[in-house]
DNA sequence: AGCGATTGTTACCAACTTGTTACCACTGCG
DNA sequence: CGCAGTGGTAACAAGTTGGTAACAATCGCT
């Protein structure tokens, strides 16, 4: 699931595109009305995610261009509130008007909304990358070559806390609490669990990926990529 | 183009249904939601403007419970401006959510953009597809070269609500919504109703459709072409 | 009234999940 | 060297989930 990010703010657009692949979407970035849509029409993404202060071409110019000759999802976001901007969005074609500043679960939440309308593909219920992808409605988990593995809830939230930190050491106490919650678990529970999803790792995904221990830290996801 | 209008502000239902007609717009008004739910069902709408503070029962279990069962466009309405609430509506399923107060023009233009997205259209008596259609009208499901199946109603609410979301997981407390509503039901009952359904499925349409369990998560329907 | 269909409730069983306990090897420190 | 702590591996027991079946109550129709 591919979305064009289009904002001349460079912090703001890694921002957004930090927040995009932490829920599952996998970003490009323009800075630029034009290069906007060269890169709209070279990489034919999902959605765009335009700004309309642009510089080269403004915003508006850009949505009517892209509506003009296709039917993707476009989402305006503008500090412009007044009615006329947003009314004007609309018209010319977006699906949705989000004025800044905004929250980026308000962002993922409209972004998951036109998503479902428009039918490229289902929600991404998705996390991860090409070689190893959790699917979080069906709890499975899936590698290119080999039928999905379906996890035991808890083996879920390990992987998934894993591999939206893929690379890096993940402390055990964050672990914990992201399974069991605040108060719910110890490093025992943490240490068995990490097993048994080694096993299921080495015995149905050969060779993707390995949990790498750091002794008195935490532990870490290394995918091919990364070993 | 029917809208259901559900506020039960009477003053604000009748400037808002005002201003649909102006624009071109047929309307029908509710003002709870349990009225508002008979008159979905009723009149099918093309879409659901639906304030979120409402007697009866609440706006977002009117939400779910459309959406449990169909693909009916819904903009929530409300006071309501935190990021939790904005971002719980548009999860539970609506297509937009507009903050109160709001201008007529933001309205219509939001609700345009949204029937633009979805090509709303009445929803059918018919749902499915040609391997697989429900004719709620005769409480029948059809595929071809079987004869038509006659199915118990709540059978009938169960396969409906699969079909249109076939392929997709359809989580337990949603199809215990759909088919009971918000409080009416446990997962007892859906366990012994899907094994109801699923033995009517095998014995008398045999090949066509299959009912796929994700252990804690809930079923999937899937057709010959997404076997 | 009788019958068939529908639905809720209860029962039983197999498979799976998870917490707890146990044992061992290794490392670091006193 | 001995001990404590950490991490890996394995087994056991309790609880949960999902499939299957049967029984009882209710409703609608003849």
């Amino acid at each position: 699931m591919k979305i064009l990010v289009v904002e001349d703010d460079l912090a703001l657009s890694d921002v957004i595109a930090f927040t995009l692949r932490r829920n599952g979407f996998e970003t490009i970035t323009s800075h630029d009305g034009q290069a906007a849509l060269r890169t709209w029409e070279a990489e034919q993404p999902d959605m765009v995610l335009l700004d309309l202060n642009l510089p080269k071409l403004d915003g508006m110019s850009v949505c009517r261009q892209i509506r003009a000759q296709a039917t993707t999802p476009i989402i305006m976001l503008s500090v412009r509130n007044s009615d006329e901007a947003i009314v004007q969005g609309l018209e010319i074609g977006a699906d949705d008007y989000i004025v800044k500043p905004f929250s980026p679960s308000q962002l993922v939440a409209r972004i998951r909304a036109v998503l479902r309308r428009t039918g490229a593909g289902a929600t991404p219920e998705s996390v991860g990358s090409d070689r190893l992808a959790l699917d979080r409605s069906r709890s499975e988990v899936n590698a290119p070559g080999f039928p999905p593995v379906r996890l035991a809830p808890l083996e879920l939230r390990l992987l998934e806390t894993l591999i939206v930190n893929a690379g890096a050491v993940v402390p055990a106490d964050r672990l914990i609490a992201a399974i069991w919650g605040v108060d719910g678990g110890d490093r025992t529970m943490l240490k068995q669990l990490v097993y048994r999803l080694r096993s299921r790792l080495d015995t149905e995904l050969p060779g993707v990926a390995t949990i790498e221990t750091v002794p008195g830290i935490g532990y870490a996801l290394l995918t091919d990529s990364d070993a």
